[in-house]
DNA sequence: AAATATTATTTCTTATTATGAAACAATCTT
DNA sequence: AAGATTGTTTCATAATAAGAAATAATATTT
């Protein structure tokens, strides 16, 4: 029997003085109010109340317990809204962990527009190549770009990333522009190697997927050191828009093969648990899609 | 299933940092641990720990609850202990009622030799005629002398009172002293008449009881009016040796027909229950039973 | 690399408990 | 006297608690 409810009850027949009165105003059968005090002294093994059929009085003990469940109620009811406004109402710490460029870039601007937004919250943005464990680390939310290979997490699609080959201007000057990706075999391309078994680059040829396996004298997991390496003529990169994108206003990179551009890469939010998600959580990650809706903006850099 | 178990085991979750460690130290199932943290979690729509089968970190909003949980727990113990210990030593105000006479005479003496013992508790002693409705009249415990109608309280014998028939010296020397029973049809007798039906005083006669129905020309339904008017000569009265005990020593009345003192009268403790019984309750009653053990001094009067 | 151990959860069965309608007992009100 | 209303008890049934065992995930040890 549940203590609470039996003090819920016990409390509302001492404000009632009446176990049917009680019984009423809870909509509950006058036979429970009656096992829900008996409950409760048997289990303080005191007399609550003195009672006949017709009169009630409330015992000495049980005026002193009285007013000690109040407080108790009250600190409870107190406890549960209090948890439920910090749930429904964004507060406390966001912390998140993304991809270092894709952080960097875009989550850093779209964080600042959202905490200004929401003032309760507090943001710890941790920027890491590795697809987070959310709990080992601590984590609330994580955004990660490309294919997940599945994870006991829920991920929520909320953007895509444009993938673009490119090269600067001097690097194409003196190497030739490749003009189909077959071409890519002749030139030094930066491999992207998170994982150390990708080296083939996906292009789109009259509506399917078409693998080139490149090569090249460089091999890096940082998106970053590859940009820095393109953009100095080292070769030839396969990199997002949202990394590039100014890179090509400016004139640093010329993006090639823009016939064959492969599918966007999904960029995803991983966070923990769709049925009891945080309003900060849920907050923040629908404002990060509907920042991106209907294409971000790093995918229209023309 | 119990909020208040769930709050403890939850509780235990968070300081272990572990669910199995929680039900190794509550000595239930892993099971049943998951399932009333789920239930908070599902009664509060929040998730309390983030978790994987191997790692556990509770959550902002877990950790918040963790201390209101804390202080909610503290409070309930300290609710129950104290309600316990205010049952456990005698503490507070004891309302009793009695009848007059008994009650002056005796009980009184017998109450500041209590209340010396426990200083905790306080006394209203209020003094009536009637038995009272425990309930009705708030009343702790009552006291009543002769036999008990069934009631729906819980009585308990704690002492006897002798009945003496008794007259004054100025009337016997009057009227004559009457040797047996039967002489009384003669006498002019105080009628004590709480209820308007007796006017029979019982006697005991070689081992049976024999009642006899006697007359006169006063009815009270005051045993100190009728101790009054006896001393004044009035008549012959039959009152308890607790009431006149002193009166005989002091010669101002003179006991008769003692070779026919009928049987004692019973001197009920009523209470209100015999399974909650508070401490002040049982305390005064062991007392006054122990304190007119093995026989009362007012029954002892030669 | 494989085996073992430990974690939290889920499933399943069983024993317990909560629930209120109805019967009951005791007053009070008409 | 009859009817209404009180708190309690009984009873049948629906709901739930409980844990053993199976499961899934991941450390740790071999």
């Amino acid at each position: 029997m549940d203590k609470v409810v039996s003090m819920r009850v016990f409390s509302a027949v001492a404000k009632n003085r009446s176990f049917s009165g009680a019984a009423r105003k809870l909509s509950i059968s006058k036979a429970m109010v009656s096992k829900h005090v008996q409950n409760l002294e048997n289990s303080l093994g005191v007399r609550l109340f003195n009672r006949t059929t017709r009169k009630l009085n409330i015992t000495e003990v049980g005026s002193a317990y009285y007013d000690k469940v109040n407080a108790i109620l009250t600190d409870i009811d107190e406890a549960e809204s209090s948890i439920s406004q910090l749930n429904s109402e964004p507060k406390g710490k966001l912390k998140i962990m993304a991809q270092p460029s894709f952080g960097a870039f875009h989550l850093s601007r779209a964080l600042s527009l959202y905490l200004k937004k929401y003032p309760g919250v507090t943001a710890n943005l941790e920027l890491s190549q590795r697809i987070p464990d959310l709990v080992e680390d601590n984590v609330d939310l994580a955004f990660h770009v490309g294919e997940l290979n599945d994870s006991m997490y829920v991920s929520r699609r909320i953007a895509s990333a444009r993938r673009v080959v490119c090269a600067s201007p001097e690097y194409l000057h003196e190497n030739g522009t490749p003009k189909k990706p077959e071409d890519l075999l002749n030139h030094n391309c930066l491999i992207y190697m998170p994982r150390n078994d990708i080296s083939k680059w996906e292009f789109a040829e009259k509506g399917r997927t078409k693998k080139i396996k490149i090569s090249g004298d460089i091999q890096c997991n940082s998106g970053d050191a590859l940009r820095i390496a393109s953009i100095q003529g080292c070769g030839i990169a396969q990199l997002p828009t949202y990394m590039i994108g100014l890179d090509i206003q400016a004139g640093r990179l010329k993006a090639l093969l823009e016939d064959y551009e492969p599918e966007k890469q999904p960029i995803y939010a991983i966070y923990n648990d769709r049925k009891y998600l945080s309003a900060k959580i849920k907050t923040f990650t629908d404002f990060i899609y509907d920042l991106y809706l209907p294409e971000p903006y790093w995918n229209k850099w023309t």
